[in-house]
DNA sequence: CGCCGAGTTGAACTGAATCAAGAAACGTGG
DNA sequence: CCACGTTTCTTGATTCAGTTCAACTCGGCG
C-alpha cells in the first residue's frame, strides 16, 4: 500500500534504504468516507497527507459561505502548511469530497527523521521548494488571470475535474458564482 | 553600511561569527537610481536583494499594460524566488521606483556558503520559510478578500505607501483600476 | 507663465452577481 | 426497479459594482 508514496518521493528527492525504511515506519494508511475531516478551522495541524486514491478540499467561511481555496487530487501531498510550520491554527478546513485512501505522515516525527537522516532532510527542502512553486504558481494565476483562464488550466491540468467536483465547488475555487460559471462551461 | 542587514539576519536565523564574516564577503553595495532594472522578464535571477532605502516594485506586461505585482520596502529581502530556485526565465521586471540603496546577495556563492556553514545553510531555509508563508498570505488575501480589504491592509503596513507610490500602481497591485482606487480612498 | 503628469470626478456602459424559476441527475425506500 | 424527494445544474431577468472614456483640477517645474 505504501508503493504508491514510495515512487512519489524517489522522484522528488531518493532516499537510501535505511532512511525509507525508518519513513515507512511512521506512514499511516486510512480510509476516510467523503465528508470527513482531515482539519478545521482553529485547529493546529498534525499531519501532512498523501492522497493515494480521491479527492478533498480546502475552504474558508467568509459570511457564513463556504469559499474554496484549494483541491487535493491523486498524487498531491497536502495539508496547511502554514500551520504545520507555524503550529498556529489553522485558517482553513480541509474535507474529503469523496471516499478517500490516505498516507498519514506525523510533522513532528518526520522532522525527527530530518535530523536522524541527511536524506530525509534533503527530501523535506525539496518538498518545501516544490510546495512554494505551487502556491507561488496559485498566486501569480489569482494575480494575472481572469476566472475563464485559470477555469481552462484547471480542465487542463484535471480534465476529469467536473465529473468528481460539483460545479459550485470549482466556481467558489475560481472565484466566481456557480451561474456563470454555468455560462462559462456552455459557452455563452 | 552592511550593518543593517547583519541586524535583519539575525534576527531570522543568528550566524556564528566566521559565518558572518563569509557572508559579509559575498555581499555587495548598490546605489540605484529611480527607473533602473534589477530584473526584467525573460532573465535569470542571480542575486537576492536587501533594500536598506528605497522601493521597489515587481510588474508583468499582459496586453501591452503593467500589471504590477507586489513592492519591496525598506527591510524586505527581495526577488524572483521562482526564478532563482529554477533557474528559468523569470515571468516579472524588478524596478526601482525610488532612488535605492541595496544589498545584492549572489545566489550561487550564498548556496555554496550554506554548504560550508551549518549556520547558513540554517538562514537559508529559515528564509525560504519566512518567502513561504509571505506568498501563501498574499495568495490567501487574493483569494478571500476584495480589493478595499486588501488596500487597507496595506495602508495599515506602510501607511506612508500612497506618498511614495502612485496611486496608479496601488491599484494595479489591488486589482482595480486607479479610477476606483481614488474613489475607494475618497470614501464614495 | 504655461505645460505636464498625477489625481479626481462625472456619465455611460458592461460583465458578473443576485434573484428566481425550472430541468436534470441522483439516491433512498417502498 | 420505479416513484418521490433532494440536490445540482441551467437559464432568464434584473441589479449593481467597477470599468471605460472624457473632462477637469491641482501642484510642481522648466
Amino acid at each position: 500500500m505504501t508503493e504508491t508514496i514510495r515512487k512519489r518521493i524517489q522522484e522528488i528527492r531518493p532516499l537510501d534504504k535505511e532512511a525509507w525504511e525508518d519513513l515507512e515506519k511512521i506512514l499511516e494508511v486510512y480510509n476516510f468516507k467523503a465528508n470527513h475531516f482531515l482539519l478545521t478551522q482553529n485547529e493546529i495541524a498534525k499531519n501532512l497527507y498523501y492522497v493515494v486514491k480521491g479527492i478533498l478540499k480546502s475552504y474558508y467561511y467568509k459570511n457564513g459561505k463556504e469559499i474554496v481555496h484549494w483541491f487535493g487530487f491523486e498524487n498531491d501531498i497536502i495539508t496547511s502548511l502554514s500551520s504545520l510550520i507555524t503550529q498556529q491554527n489553522s485558517f482553513e478546513n480541509i474535507k474529503l469530497i469523496e471516499d478517500s485512501t490516505l498516507i498519514g505522515i506525523n510533522y513532528e516525527k518526520f522532522i525527527k527523521l530530518t535530523k536522524k537522516h541527511h536524506s530525509i532532510s534533503l527530501l523535506y527542502s525539496k518538498l518545501l521548494v516544490e510546495y512554494f512553486l505551487l502556491i507561488d504558481n496559485e498566486n501569480k494565476n489569482k494575480h494575472f488571470l481572469k476566472a475563464k483562464e485559470r477555469y481552462d488550466i484547471l480542465l487542463k491540468n484535471y480534465p476529469a475535474v467536473l465529473q468528481r467536483v460539483s460545479l459550485g465547488d470549482v466556481a467558489s475555487y475560481l472565484g466566481i458564482t456557480q451561474e456563470t460559471l454555468s455560462r462559462i462551461r456552455a459557452g455563452k
